[in-house]
DNA sequence: ATTATTTGTGCAATCGATTGTACAAAGGTA
DNA sequence: TACCTTTGTACAATCGATTGCACAAATAAT
């Protein structure tokens, strides 16, 4: 019962050759010879060699890992994300180690670091909530290591990202509303530091500057992104002099509350208030009535960030760093559509 | 600008010392006098030293960090296992590398593979659909990398274990049916070799039969995972002569297709037909109606199966394998509840 | 003053794979 | 026969941290 670890040694010892050369026979290196490259591999097959990678990346400074950083690794977004990472780093070779913050700013620090112990050959993040200092990232650098934005970016660090275009997919998602013939339309917002929301509310103010319609005081609710503060920011809107008849939702999330609180005060929707979420969250299409909101492509975004490190990390020179965007889409249901329309 | 990597090496050159002494120092040697290990932890600080985790890893043997196999990253239920283990694994100074098999039996031992070349300190897997062949698993003993279960576990592989007790839940789902006064019961059955599965139809059968319940034939639907084969199993039961009056699924997402067809074909749930699903997916509280379903207490699953993990490690004996079992929980909701009642 | 003990450091080997360079053997040319 | 290539391997250093052992200096015991 042969057991444990088999090293380049062990085979190198059987055939009476050096464990360079079995290096050699192994990585198909053209000086050594046929005859003891096919020696050397089926000797490495019976013994069912397998390589050692952690020395192999002691030697050679690489790792074959990227590291990849998210607030959440259980939202349906981020574990989306992290899907379309993997694939395409596991195609490539690369391991994917996750780590999430919480959104804890001390966490983030904490997995940068570890990160950067780890010797992982890129890092990959989405900035936590909580994060407002970014010295952390410079560390990274300094580290020489890659590092790369997606979604939640940091417009302060220079670096390849990959993000979704927020600001058309409110400007659609408002624009949406407006086509359906709402007029007053309410603002749920995210926390303004954060580029993915504030560029929510930007589109939201742009769409309904280009259809002239004036923007009413009240009318943003911020920092509302929970089930609980879209209930009672739904709530204190309803007794509005003013009524809103449309609620735009930074987040599928509060925009779900407001309907929580819309059904149980016995409105109608989208007749006495219409809504539109953020994210397509698979529970959008499910409850009643169907949530229109924002697909933002998850899977896409993880592909297109983890290519982005490929090209980052084989080509030689240094290119340019680029931000990719992706088109978010609009996806209807009924919360939205007026009826008989 | 002192950049890249600083070792060991270039504290000892600094303060001329050598770096074995530098070495101890940081790790806290008592047989380096206090003096010392001040002037080398103050300088490692100054100079951002960051050790380099691969070398050490070569050397002592250990990586200090787990492997994780699951069928799919981005299931509710298994980001929630997965945040279980990572919160778990942190705390203990463990990395998580995540792998995701796509209920693919190739892909399975790929990824075994993967985790043995980089010499991860154990492995713990959720075993994919497709897999009948265990021979990979031995792969993982014979080099003494320890290996855990979770939730679908090889019942022919002796390790240590967490599930949860899914005979138990589909007891708990399909009495609480019948203390509704449900009594033509029907099931909607997983692949029966993936132990949970299997469960879930004995622990259905179980309690129909202490009710004196008799079993009928074609109420049982086998391989109905998906919210397609749920809406059409849904479909054909209804045409019965012996008509069902309730639905216990193995899954919340074929429990989700049969409420489609309910509810498109004008049937009252639960009046016409009651319907438990399994999983407690987010979604089930928050369609309409409601979806009776089984909590499975994901996170805690993570974090039992890391802490098992941590005591085979370091526990200097060998213990037994322990086979950890989660209680499950009957979440009540409308979709079940005889009106009235 | 001499030997034994404690204390603090340094040396060198080690983990396993990789790689520049040296070198022997085989074949070719004049 | 003498010399030059080509071909195939081996040697040894290296990546950075760890650790058994040796050993010098300082202190204590006799």
């Amino acid at each position: 019962m042969k057991s444990s670890q088999v090293t380049i040694h062990d085979i190198a010892r059987e055939l009476k050759i050096s464990a360079s050369t079995v290096s050699r026979a192994l990585s198909d290196n053209p000086r050594i010879s046929l005859s003891t490259r096919k020696k050397v591999k089926e000797l490495a097959v019976k013994l069912n060699y397998q390589p050692n990678i952690v020395a192999s990346n002691l030697r050679t400074g690489r790792s074959k890992t990227i590291g990849v950083i998210v607030p959440h690794i259980n939202r349906n977004f981020f574990s989306n994300v992290i899907g379309g990472i993997e694939e395409t780093a596991s195609n490539a070779g690369y391991r994917t180690i996750i780590t999430q913050t919480c959104e804890k700013y001390e966490k983030e620090v904490d997995n940068v670091k570890a990160l950067i112990n780890a010797r992982v050959d890129g890092i990959l993040v989405s900035i936590s909530g909580e994060t407002h200092n970014l010295d952390h990232f410079n560390l990274v650098k300094q580290n020489k290591i890659p590092l790369l934005f997606f979604d939640r970016v940091a417009d302060e660090i220079e670096a390849n990202k990959v993000m979704v275009d927020d600001f058309k997919g409110a400007y659609k998602a408002v624009s949406h509303l407006i086509n359906e013939g709402f007029r007053k339309i309410v603002h749920f917002a995210g926390p303004p530091h954060i580029n993915v929301y504030k560029n929510r509310m930007l589109g939201y103010l742009e769409a309904l500057n280009d259809n002239k319609i004036q923007q009413i005081d009240g009318y943003i609710f911020h920092d509302c992104l929970t089930e609980d503060k879209g209930w009672r920011s739904c709530e204190n809107m309803m007794k509005y002099k003013n009524k809103p008849d449309a609620i735009f939702s930074a987040s599928d999330i509060s925009a779900l509350g407001a309907i929580g609180y819309l059904k149980a005060s016995g409105y109608d929707i989208p007749g006495d208030c219409a809504v539109v979420g953020f994210s397509n969250e698979p529970f959008t299409k499910i409850m009643e009535p169907g949530l229109t909101s924002i697909d933002q492509n998850s899977l896409e975004i993880g592909r297109e960030v983890a290519a982005l490190f490929l090209d980052e990390v084989h080509s030689a020179e240094k290119n340019d760093y680029k931000h990719i965007v992706i088109e978010p889409e609009l996806i209807i249901r009924s919360s939205s559509l007026k009826k008989g329309v």
